[in-house]
DNA sequence: CGTGTTTGACCGGCGC
DNA sequence: GCGCCGGTCAAACACG
């Protein structure tokens, strides 16, 4: 379902609009340093799913009702940065050292169940802190991973609004302004509704580590 | 009990 | 072919 990064791609625009005085290194990149290319992209993605587009209404109630619970999001955010066609090389991601493992994508190769080279569609976004979580959907971490060239580790995140929804969120803290997170979505969510679930239960340990007893004394890399 | 994070191990792609 | 590296899995554990 495009909705699911439109969402995330409108409300960056939404929302970024004064945040353009940030300094993006990769500014002059022909994809980004203007948010409102995204929406030009989101056009094509309306006319190819209109039935999303109607589902919008829905969305944005939803957006609504959720906006309470949701940190107003900062102007800082982000030319969001859709990478919208599949296997296209990726200088975007450059600053993260991306680039040759999207080199080349085997479209007919079989991809096991860890299949990382097909993802067709990537939203690159930078946010802050506290905006990483501002999203309407509930993502589940499943992995940390140091990243080489980087002093922070890249989080990996699913989406858990929904089983079998293959949505992925990568988050890394940006090299160059480490105030600010580069996040990555890819794939995309297999519902429209962000049924969200209770997100609460484990949740709390992590974010505002109260105990940290046994062998998980050891605390992720602070991202 | 359900859902979440943490983390080491594993897998596969890619460059040499 | 080998090693590096990034992405994912899955077990263990925490929390409400």
């Amino acid at each position: 379902m495009e909705n699911w990064d439109l969402q995330a791609v409108v409300r960056g625009c939404k929302n970024n609009l004064e945040g353009l005085t940030h300094t993006m290194e990769f500014s002059q990149s022909s994809c980004f340093g203007f948010a409102p290319v995204t929406i030009e992209e989101d056009d094509e993605i309306f006319q190819a799913f209109p039935q999303l587009f109607e589902a919008t209404t829905a969305l944005d109630e939803l957006e609504e009702l959720y906006k309470p619970f949701y940190p107003i999001l900062q102007p800082i955010s982000p030319p969001t940065i859709p990478i919208a066609s599949v296997s296209v090389p990726q200088e975007v991601t450059a600053e993260e050292k991306e680039p040759k493992k999207l080199k080349s994508v085997k479209e007919s190769s079989p991809m096991s169940k860890r299949s990382r080279k097909n993802q067709s569609k990537r939203v690159v976004q930078e946010v802050q802190e506290k905006d990483l979580f501002s999203d309407v959907w509930a993502w589940r971490k499943y992995g940390q991973k140091p990243i080489k060239g980087s002093p922070y580790p890249r989080s990996y995140y699913r989406c858990s609004s929904s089983k079998g929804c293959s949505a992925r969120k990568q988050v890394e803290r940006s090299n160059s302004n480490p105030e600010l997170f580069i996040i990555t979505y890819t794939a995309e969510h297999n519902h429209v509704h962000p049924t969200r679930r209770n997100s609460l239960a484990g949740s709390t340990r992590t974010k505002f580590p109260k105990s940290q007893k046994k062998k998980r004394a050891k605390m992720s890399l602070c991202l």
